[in-house]
DNA sequence: AGGTTTGATTATTTCGAAAATCCGCAGTAA
DNA sequence: TTACTGCGGATTTTCGAAATAATCAAACCT
């Protein structure tokens, strides 16, 4: 579950909000999931309020959906949403690794190789199932941050990050059915050499490939967890690549 | 059919949060204001959990911001945020223009010139000040939401309204100063020319200057209402068009 | 006087009960 | 059988009071 950390200056529904967010990136509460209050009230142990309140948040950000006067869900997740989601995070993402790399800094590339060395000391620590750890998952989600912090438009980080979590949830399906995921430690460290000798295209290239493989194994190995009414699982754009 | 299976099933909670955009997007609501919950009780005669709910839903749509344990504001205006998301819109809209152009079938055309007669009738009937009206906004939106309607992608669409309502706000605080705003209707014509014609360079470059040239004009007329302080006014992206 | 603590006041956040709504099921009629 | 209607229990949504935190100013110490 969520660590029950009250650091001083936290409004309770800032906790629940946190701790919820966590729940269902984790998969701890499975997509497509009814949200009953008294369960969540007696899990969290908040009142109905608060709980509203963290759950008017999730929907906001697309981890839960409100369902007229019905209740709340867990997103579910589908084959249609994956494939989207990816393209538009590319998108995004491609555009981030352009500004970061105008506009950084000596500070943002130092940040880079920190928060690298941090991911990567975790990683031979942990040997072959660092994937299933939360500390790699926060350290990675750092790093991947890091590269495009510099990029200078809030506006385009705040969306990075809720499609990154979103993301995120999909990855952590996979990872409980591949015990061994191919070497991202190797991709990881080529994007940054490439982000760091400010080679934009390459850099691109490479984030890109690097989100799409990511995808590609999840549909391979988690795509029979998904939903699949909704729009047709099969169904994928004529040309998904970015513009450019 | 799939039109608006919405009939009367409307929460309290979702009506506020709908009369307080729409207040904060027309600047009913000041930007910068402090949100006090006994003058909201008052005004949307609703108790305080009620808006605390609508309140939550908007700091995630980026018109309220939360300040820790003191209460809620109306998010802010400056001309760095100005900027930022009007490159962050262009980024978007380009990428949605793209894929509807692409995907689009003859539905979606017929819908454009529906939507652009609309827009372009009220506009004859209220003469000059048509901008001024919130039933023009509404169309000219529709007008818009319609040419990329068919790009395939919930979540590409997604951003794009929420970036599109908070520009909204932008707009709209320089129209109370601009009696007379650029002749608009021959660039929507232009427009939706080339989206029908298929032709999607120039589409997304006229869309492009479309965004970028209210952009300025809000900045000419308003940019002396924005707040002063954060991130520095002046600052400018060295390169800001999207890449591509 | 300058700066800090204390205490009263105001505003926000949380709670749990009360009202409104939905869902399933039985009963009735066509 | 099928469709419609009305009840009973379960669940969600709303409310306003109570708890908690921030603000401000007067009193206090140095």
């Amino acid at each position: 579950m969520s660590t029950t950390l009250k650091p001083a200056g936290e409004t309770r529904a800032g906790d629940v909000l946190a701790r919820m967010r966590s729940d269902i990136i984790s998969c701890a509460l499975k997509p497509g999931t009814k949200l009953r209050f008294e369960t969540l009230k007696e899990l969290y142990e908040v009142s109905f309020s608060t709980l509203r309140e963290a759950l008017s948040r999730l929907v906001a950000e697309g981890l839960v959906v409100a369902e007229g006067q019905r209740g709340f869900l867990v997103a579910p997740v589908s084959l249609f949403d994956l494939n989207d989601l990816t393209d538009v995070r590319v998108l995004i993402e491609r555009q981030c690794i352009k500004l970061a790399i105008d506009c950084g800094d000596d500070r943002w590339e130092a940040d880079i190789m920190a928060n690298f060395h941090r991911m990567d000391r975790l990683q031979s620590r942990l040997g072959a199932s660092y994937y299933l750890s939360d500390e790699w998952a926060s350290l990675h989600g750092a790093f991947h941050l890091s590269l495009v912090a510099a990029c200078g438009s809030p506006n385009l980080l705040e969306i990075r990050q809720k499609l990154f979590e979103r993301a995120h949830r999909y990855r952590r399906m996979s990872s409980q059915f591949r015990p061994q995921w191919r070497a991202k430690d190797v991709e990881h460290k080529m994007i940054m050499d490439r982000v760091i000798a400010r080679d934009t295209a390459t850099a691109q290239d490479l984030v890109d490939r690097h989100i799409r493989e990511t995808t590609e194994n999840v549909i391979a190995h988690a795509s029979h967890l998904f939903a699949q009414g909704g729009m047709g699982d099969s169904f994928r754009r004529k040309d998904p690549v970015a513009a450019e």
